[in-house]
DNA sequence: TGACGGCCTGAACACTGTTCCGTATGATAA
DNA sequence: TTATCATACGGAACAGTGTTCAGGCCGTCA
């Protein structure tokens, strides 16, 4: 045989030409300004053509997303289960969390910057959408802090209202700084991102 | 004569119906759900009447954001010139920035959660773009925090930094509020947003 | 009455995501 | 070798989008 299992091979290269080449596109010029058309172009196909791979764009763009986000995921883990002191820790993995949103604006963007509404129904297989990406570093992030916890350092009640928070705080900077990144006067950008981190650990302390 | 003045009063009467009709569709549906075409079918003239009011799409959202804009400015201003005490005053500050955003869902998307660079050619009659608006909004913010410095209570250093952070983890919550209100298992509202600006002024304190 | 000028429209352009149907290819079965 | 059949793919079309532009209508003024 080894017929089908070539054929299995091939359509998995092509599938993964897609992806390349809608990566390519989307990391330099952000969802919007990737189209079907322009994809389909890159690799010689028929617009069509992807759509046998593909749900919808919705579902390309979630799956460019998964691997980049698993990344990041694996960076909290590591940091977690470094032998770090607790504050170490969280502090390596606010500001791991912010530079990959920075180096990777895009991926970060259409994450938690569009509105969850927009993703209505893209397809369900990718187990309950884009956010879930997101969702698992927040868990990393989580645990970041539970060690926190655990050390007397820190006075944290309610972790998982505590984690939102942080989550929300170093969101803010993260999403601000892709969103207006020359329009608006920011001091130096080291300066606001080391200052907020200062004062979120300072807030956590005992 | 009067003709003039007529003529006059029913352009500006016209322009009026546009942006009303607009807003309602924008406030209900978000900017991208928004047409030229149905704005147009809703005021029964035809889309390429509102270019003769409008220099295009963003014009015309740009200018449904200021005036709401508007009404924070002057909710924050009224708040710092106010007879409370520099902490109060702040906090109240950061509580009406927060429940604005969440009350204008799509009118702070728009400002705050769409790239610059999809702004980049609005009318620069509009004084350096939309942003313009929520920086206005910002100076009030730090006006606030400006107070807080002079009060023995705090310490504060460098004010435009600390405002700088202190904007973008209020941003943070509301973004992230507005992006993802039911995906995400958000604890209680209310909770996350006091602590939030709980730990925010105990940051700030000296 | 005729000309001017401002207001408005219909049609078109260049895009977008997406669907559907016909076709061609190539492996399998007779 | 021939016939069958699933699979892979492409072209054209649909329903949208923002935007532009030539032309027509109509009131005002000379």
């Amino acid at each position: 045989m080894g017929v089908t299992e070539r054929r299995a091979r091939e359509k998995e290269e092509l599938r993964s030409r897609i992806i390349e080449a809608a990566t390519e596109l989307f990391v330099h010029e952000g969802y919007t300004s990737v189209s079907m058309r322009r994809i389909a172009e890159k690799i010689e196909y028929s617009p069509s053509t992807i759509y046998l791979y593909f749900k919808d764009k919705a579902d390309l763009v979630t799956h460019i997303c998964a691997e980049t986000f698993r990344k990041l995921t694996a960076a909290l883990d590591a940091i977690v289960s470094s032998g770090e002191s607790a504050s170490n820790k969280l502090r390596s993995c606010l500001r791991a969390y912010i530079d990959f949103g920075l180096q990777n604006p895009n991926h970060y963007y259409v994450t938690f910057c569009v509105p969850e509404y927009q993703w209505k129904d893209v397809s369900p297989e990718t187990e309950g959408g884009i956010y879930q990406l997101g969702i698992q570093a927040f868990q990393s992030l989580r645990d970041g802090l539970t060690a926190c916890q655990r050390s007397p350092e820190f006075r944290i009640e309610d972790v998982e209202t505590t984690a939102q928070m942080v989550w929300t705080m170093i969101h803010g900077v993260t999403s601000l700084l892709i969103t207006l990144p020359t329009q608006f006067p920011w001091v130096e950008r080291e300066r606001l991102i080391e200052t907020s981190l200062d004062h979120i650990l300072r807030s956590l302390r005992a």
